[in-house]
DNA sequence: TGCCAGGCCCTCTTTAGGGCCTT
């Protein structure tokens, strides 16, 4: 994973067949910098729930004339290319980034890892991992002046976080690039074999 | 009007149920 694609949705609810996308936040990361940036609020066509509006700070107002997703997804598809993509509960952001392709008429299935499936393992020690309580947990940096909840400041938050989780698998696998398979077994395997799962891992590379 | 999700994990489980996490 020399490049990789940070993304985030801000939608109107859970439901990527009911639901919309109202803002995405996407950061590439190439050999651990970030070399691009991108965020676009979206208009859904509708009015934004009032407990949206109360937990994102993204209100109906704010949208008014912004594009619609499909016109949004074009970029997005153009930016993501073919890297794999990184997000905080995946299969969340999975979910909404293939409907709103799917609706968009643009075929794009990128490969997924999760950071929170990843924390689980290798950041146990966490009561909650919640993106805001993982990086406060970690003692990771949080983006200045930028509100959570919103896209781009979940993305970067998402990035340092990642960052965090891949120097503890490169501090236990000395040159060993880790690529999504190795990332998605690791996310994958029991909380109580990881060292386990980590240390053949560590053997093979040594081997 | 009110409701609409889904993958993963844990345990009082596996012929299930409930919590976490995303918005």
């Amino acid at each position: 994973m020399q490049t990789y694609a940070v993304i985030d949705f801000e939608t109107t609810g859970l439901s990527p067949n009911f639901d919309r996308a109202i803002e995405v936040g996407l950061v590439l990361v190439r050999n651990h910098e970030i070399v691009e940036t991108y965020s676009e609020l979206m208009d859904p066509g509708f009015a934004i729930p009032s407990h949206i509006t109360s937990l994102t700070g993204i209100s109906t107002s704010m949208v008014r004339g912004k594009p619609k997703p499909e016109k949004v997804m074009p970029h997005l598809r153009e930016i993501v290319g073919s890297y794999p993509c990184v997000a905080h509960n995946a299969s969340f952001d999975r979910g909404f980034l293939a409907a709103e392709m799917r609706r968009a008429g643009i075929p794009c299935q990128p490969e997924f890892v999760c950071s929170m499936l990843l924390a689980r393992r290798l950041v146990q020690d966490c009561a909650s991992h919640k993106l805001g309580m993982l990086v406060q947990h970690l003692g990771l940096a949080t983006p200045a002046g930028m509100r959570a909840h919103r896209a781009l400041a979940d993305c970067l938050m998402t990035v340092e976080l990642w960052r965090c989780l891949m120097e503890r698998v490169e501090s236990q696998l000395p040159g060993y690039v880790p690529d999504p398979g190795f990332i998605t077994k690791l996310s994958r395997t029991p909380k109580a074999k990881v060292d386990a799962f980590l240390s053949r891992a560590a053997a093979q590379v040594c081997s």
